[in-house]
DNA sequence: CCATCCTGTAAACACTTCGTTACAGGTGTA
DNA sequence: TACACCTGTAACGAAGTGTTTACAGGATGG
């Protein structure tokens, strides 16, 4: 597997995902088994919206997948786990890293403010 | 030496620290070389303002470390470098850091808003 | 039909973060 | 004196983030 190293703007994005303990503590959960929304939400004791909104950050960080199932009795369940992972943060990999990065200060689409 | 863990608090801290484009950029312009706030700053291409909130949070995360030293010509000079980290991001290991978790729910300090 | 479980999303608010501008001081040199 | 460097910090606005509450629907079982 070996996952190629992420550019640096999926790096930052990955590191702000997991810079927030209950988005780390939902990380750390799934780790030890994949688990559906709203069992997940009682499990840590947080709002569904609220968990779901951090599931939507994770996952596009790519850190974990969901998955939409039927059960038993036919109710849709969403199952998240995480991926397989594995960064190594030191300062020469940093420095490989930010040789990617884009976005160095924030600068929006094209046409929105210029002036003369 | 082999640093020890952080604590899953301290782990958060760096992320925070890191998950940041300017950040990363200071960090990994200092991995070539220690470099004082004024020419960093040029180097970059931020404001030294900006570049001094964003050395003090890296500071505080532990990622770099400043000193202030004299010049030849009696100049105050603050000189910063990165500190020797070297951090593992694994599912199983953010599953171990998150157990030290202290702060699941940004709780600030005592007596500002009490309700009845 | 009503209750219970699952999903998703939008509105509103508090709070933090990011960045600029402006100011404070120090030293050494023309 | 004035200028060119260096440092630090406070004030302010813009933008992003985290959280709650409320609402939308679909499927099963009494």
């Amino acid at each position: 597997m070996t996952a190629a190293e992420p550019t640096g703007d999926e790096l930052v994005e990955m590191l702000a995902a997991l810079a927030n303990p209950l988005r780390l503590r939902i990380v750390a959960t799934l780790a030890g088994g994949r688990d559906y929304v709203s069992h997940l939400a009682r499990e840590i004791g947080v709002s569904r919206p609220l968990l779901h909104m951090h599931l939507r950050r994770l996952e596009a960080a790519g850190l974990v997948t969901g998955t939409l199932e039927l059960s038993d009795d036919g109710k849709a369940m969403k199952y998240y786990e995480v991926t397989g992972f594995d960064l190594r943060l030191t300062a020469p990999a940093l420095a490989e890293a930010a040789k990617t990065l884009t976005r160095p200060d924030p600068e929006q689409g094209p046409g929105s403010k210029e002036h003369s």
